[in-house]
Parts: structure tokens; C-alpha cells; sequence
DNA sequence: TGTACATCAGTGAACGCGCGTTCACTGATGTAC
DNA sequence: TGTACATCAGTGAACGCGCGTTCACTGATGTAC
């Protein structure tokens, strides 16, 4: 059943499209004229929605920090000790990496964005870091340094693996999975924090 | 000057000419044609060199790899405590980030080379990574730790700050540069790592 | 030292392609009365 | 409840673009004799 005419809520439908494109293709294939072709409507459509390529790109990397801060909060708000909620959040995030390789990618990849969505946080980029400056709060910050340049680190450290992971870089350089890599890791950092080896 | 007819060396001539490009340029300007343009050789002419562009590009991705572990050889032979090297290289590393945003990127995108280039290192991309390994050996492998699985989640610690930095998202999360958090970063490893504070 | 010839790097024209974007339009919707 | 009308989302045709790749060719090079 084809809708006629009027879509409805377009906007939306460009964007949800784009997400479930990504779940398969890379977003080299991520055009709006193949968009348009999925949803059933002519390629000129979307320019009653947005006013260039650029514009939808943004709005479908806005989406993906939605879901990474929407995930990362259900982690957080989970029961635990410091140390073991620090872990499962380094875990929840390379999961949603690793699910989504290639809106990841979108996410982080400066070239094809605008300025502005390459050097300003989108609002859910903020709440998803805020959740990990909570996070590396509660372990514990050593004395004189700041916790926003802790947590940026932390960030770096995970995003790291992250990166190397989806994009193969990680197959033979270790005997096992990212996340035995991603678990050595918090192990040095956990120590190196000073907040103990359990978890 | 134009050289007529033969160029004598156009192979290498356009792997050059790409990572020039790159300095100035994202790899979407990195095409067959402007390349060819830039050389005073018509658009068929790289053909007879390599047979698509793929096989230009990872040419281009190992240049760059070799590019880098020179610049960590470099590095690593200096002298100094193992501690200080290990900060050195992580500074090294990020320093030819920084400077080769472009050509970094490429080397990392798993998506525009072909799956070979994804999934294995280039002899110099294991050079590098060899010599991260000894560097890491050098500061201390803790107990039961395997010696690659931990340099490859220094690897990936530096990576991180590399690819945030480079993608403008250290900017505003942090009131100082990314040299700082890399600093931070490695405090941390190192403590981690038993190493000792100093350095 | 000179000539014939094979090689093959580079030429130039052409191909098909899919893209982003523009434009005058059309027809569905919902509001005012 | 019914009608006139403004709005504006979506149409469909067209634009120019630059790309990667193919192809029959040409002319410079270097080797064999």
C-alpha cells in the first residue's frame, strides 16, 4: 500500500531510511535520490524538508547520538558499584559502536558533516558525554586534574578501540575479541585511576 | 617544464601527487582525473600504473604507513628511560596525526579500500605496530597480560585522542589541547602499567 | 655506429552513470466563513 | 454542513557535473643484430 500524495511526516522517514541504510551500506550509498527511491517518492522530495544533502546528514547524525545517549543513560541508571558501572558503560558504548559501524562512522567523520556539526556536540552528544563525566566521577578523579579532561580520555580510550575495531584493524593484532582488548584496557585505566582492580 | 610523452616514474608520481592532495585536501577531492591534471598526463594515463582507483588508493595507504613508522623509528631509537619513550612515541604519533589529518584517515577508512587494506596491515603498518610492542615490553607487561593484546590497547588509547582530535570533537570538551588529554591519557596508562609516575 | 623492430606508457575521444539541485506545476489538506 | 480558498508537500522533467573506465591509437624508448 503506497501512500498518495502527501507523506505525512517525511522529514522523519528521510531520517529513519537513512538509519536502517546504514545498518547495511556505508554511507557512500547514503544518497537522496536512493532515499527517496525506498520511501516511494520522487527524488525531489526531500527538499521540502531540507534544504540541501548536508542538512539530512546532520539530522541523521543527530539521530545516531540520540540512540548512543539514550543507550548509554539506560547503562547508567543501572544499580553497581563504581568501578563495575564504569565497565559496563565502556561496554555499552563499544556495543553501539560495533552494531552500528557504519553510523558511527557518520557520526565521528568530519568530512562529510557541516562546521558546525564537526566541532559543536549535538545537545544528545553533550547529555551522552555528560553521562560519562558522571561515570568517571564516581570512580574518582585524582587530585588537580579536571574531570572533563579525564572523562575526554576516557572518551578517546574507548572511541579508540571502537574505531580500530570496525574498521579491521583489530583482527590479528590480538588473539581475541575487542572486548578482551577494550577489558585490558579499563583494567589500566581502573588502576591507573586508582579505583581498584575489582568489578 | 613538461616532460613529454614519458613520464618515467608517473607510478610514483601520483602515489607523491595524492599525498600532497591530502595535505590540503579530504580524500573526496582524491580522485583519478585531478590527479592526472596535477601531472600534466591525461585522465587514462594512471591505467597503465594501476588497474582502478582502489589499487591507487591503498598504494597511497601503505605510503602512509611507511611514512609513520619511520617517523615512530625515528623516535624510538632515541634515547631515554622507557617511561619517557613511551610518552615520546604516543606524542610522535599524535604529532603525525595532526599534521596528516587527511592521509590519516585514509589510512584508518575502512570503507574506500578495498578489503585486503581493511582487514591486513601493511608490512610497514606491522613495522609500526612492532615497534609500539617494544616500547610497551620495555615499560613492563604486567603478569598473565599478553604483550600484543596490550599494545594494542595502547594502540588504540592514542588512536582515540588522534581520531577526536582530527575529527574536531576534543574541541570544548576540554580547556586544553589535545596534547593535554593524550598526557592525561598516558598518566594513566603508565600508572596502570606499573610504570612508575615519572617522566 | 646504424637500423629494424618490439614494447608499452601515454593520448584523446567516447561511454554510461548517478548524483545534487532547480523549477514550474499540481493536487491534497485544512481552515475561514 | 457546505463551499472557497490559501497553503505547501510532492511531482516530473530537466540541468550540468565530474567521475571511473574502455578503447583503438601513437610515438618514445631501448634492445637485437
Amino acid at each position: 500500500m503506497k501512500q498518495a500524495y502527501h507523506h505525512k511526516d517525511l522529514r522523519n522517514a528521510l531520517i529513519d531510511e537513512a538509519l536502517a541504510m546504514l545498518a547495511t551500506d556505508d554511507s557512500s550509498a547514503l544518497t537522496l535520490r536512493e532515499l527517496a527511491r525506498r520511501l516511494g517518492v520522487t527524488h525531489a522530495a526531500p527538499y521540502a524538508h531540507f534544504p540541501d544533502k548536508r542538512r539530512l546528514l546532520e539530522a541523521v547524525h543527530d539521530a545516531g547520538f540520540t540512540r548512543l545517549a539514550d543507550q548509554l543513560e539506560a547503562a547508567a541508571t543501572q544499580a553497581g558499584e563504581p568501578v563495575a558501572a564504569f565497565r559496563r558503560m565502556a561496554l555499552t558504548y563499544l556495543r553501539f559502536a560495533t552494531e552500528n559501524p557504519n553510523l558511527y562512522r557518520l557520526m565521528f567523520s568530519g568530512a562529510e558533516l557541516g562546521h558546525d556539526a564537526q566541532t559543536e556536540m549535538s545537545p544528545d552528544g553533550e547529555r551522552a558525554f555528560a553521562i560519562l563525566v558522571g561515570t568517571v566521577e564516581r570512580v574518582g578523579i585524582p587530585h588537580g586534574v579536571d574531570a572533563h579532561d579525564l572523562a575526554a580520555a576516557v572518551w578517546a580510550m574507548v572511541h579508540g578501540v571502537a574505531m580500530l575495531e570496525i574498521d579491521g584493524r583489530l583482527n590479528g593484532k590480538t588473539a581475541h575479541d575487542p572486548q578482551a582488548v577494550l577489558s585490558l584496557m579499563t583494567d589500566v585505566a581502573i588502576r591507573g585511576l586508582g579505583g581498584g582492580a575489582g568489578g
